[in-house]
DNA sequence: CAACTATTCAATTAATCTATTGAATACAAT
DNA sequence: ATTGTATTCAATAGATTAATTGAATAGTTG
């Protein structure tokens, strides 16, 4: 029966994107590249892979359809092929997370120590923020924050933080935020501004949530 | 760094998910279980695995917390370990039909010639359906009828439908539906019912859309 | 208790995947 | 044209995966 082979050939492609999320070191690297576009050395020094290793990845993930590059000059650039691929990625997390022990285990070791850092929703931010009651700091990398970020936040990498406490009022609450619900810059961060005497909070969720869920960008 | 660690960690859990996903016999698997619990026998003879393979499919399937298990009398039955495991299933299949061309070329190759069977929507079915004027045919198995289907189908599913063709009237247009747009079971109807004489038609999606566009359920 | 059934486990082989290495390409800068 | 840089390609070895086979297990039935 032809229709069975046809079914089959189906789930055969199915899995093609499957198999191109079924290592570690690709799905950090695809949600580096969902970030925003990034070369192939970005992307090997962020991971930490060889440059030769991590090419093979993102040719990998580029055949499953995940992402697509664009060359100008002399360097390769990486982006997401589509919302939906960072759809899939969020499924897959929230998958792992209900249902992968090890994973509840690994969140609760790592992360609830530092959760009494209580989240706030993003719709109640930008509230807060157009009644200037809030600032709203972005702790990623400037390259980051500057290929797009929420209105109104300012950037202060984590790694830069002390050096400008200083210009930081701390007459308003302070909302952090970063890449995403496991990034832990935004945890470090409101960590240390509370130790200086700050009022600081943790953005729920990071910038791709953000963006996804078609809130304002600039 | 240990947060560093503790992504990886965390990353390299993830793609125990992605890896259950990178093979065609487990996506079917899941699929057909995903449709209601099933037990292993049945799913290696719809499979056409044999039952030790099947068995270890389901295994991984498991371990990587996609599905469930209980056991009652002989048999072991699955089922799918939530909603969200079937949001992750459309999101791969999105992802898949939008960004791979093989699969996009497989659909358009193989349903397209079919396709002259021409669909018909939804509400035009509900209008025809109260006239009196369609017979309206659901042609998955019965257990899945009998977890509900359209107002006033009648269920007869397509390995037996060549034995009931002397029950359905000739006078009526017959409109056939099955699982979804992918689902070939409504497609190899309307052609066998076409060849008998009768004239069908293929219901535009399937039941599974049908419900979830808000519209009337038995 | 013995025979049977449905499922799982264990061992094997062939195929596939990952990371490493070093060379090849493509292009920009000089 | 030559040099230098970013990326990809190709070949390799070790690890992992899929399917097959036959045996083991747990539980039901007679």
């Amino acid at each position: 029966m032809s229709s069975n082979n046809f079914k089959q050939e189906l789930f055969t492609q199915f899995a093609r994107v499957g198999k191109a999320m079924s290592n570690g070191n690709r799905l950090e690297l695809l949600e580096f590249i969902a970030q925003g576009e990034r070369s192939v050395d970005e992307l090997a020094k962020i991971s930490g892979l060889s440059v030769a290793n991590t090419s093979q990845h993102l040719q990998q993930l580029r055949l499953a359809g995940l992402i697509n590059c664009n060359k100008r000059g002399l360097k390769v650039f990486y982006h997401i092929s589509g919302d939906d691929v960072i759809d899939l990625f969020n499924s897959l997390r929230n998958v792992a997370e209900r249902h992968l022990s090890d994973v509840q285990q690994l969140i609760s070791t790592y992360l609830t120590v530092k959760d009494d850092l209580e989240p706030i929703p993003a719709t109640e931010l930008l509230d807060r923020a157009r009644d200037g009651l809030v600032t709203v700091l972005d702790v990623r990398p400037s390259e980051e924050y500057q290929s797009g970020h929420v209105p109104g936040a300012i950037n202060i990498p984590l790694s830069q933080l002390e050096k400008h406490l200083g210009s930081l009022d701390k007459a308003h609450d302070i909302v952090a935020y970063c890449r995403g619900p496991h990034c832990v810059l935004a945890f470090d961060a409101v960590e240390k501004l509370r130790d200086k005497g700050f009022t600081a909070h943790r953005l729920e969720d990071g910038f791709p949530e953000w963006k996804s869920a078609g809130l304002p960008v600039e």
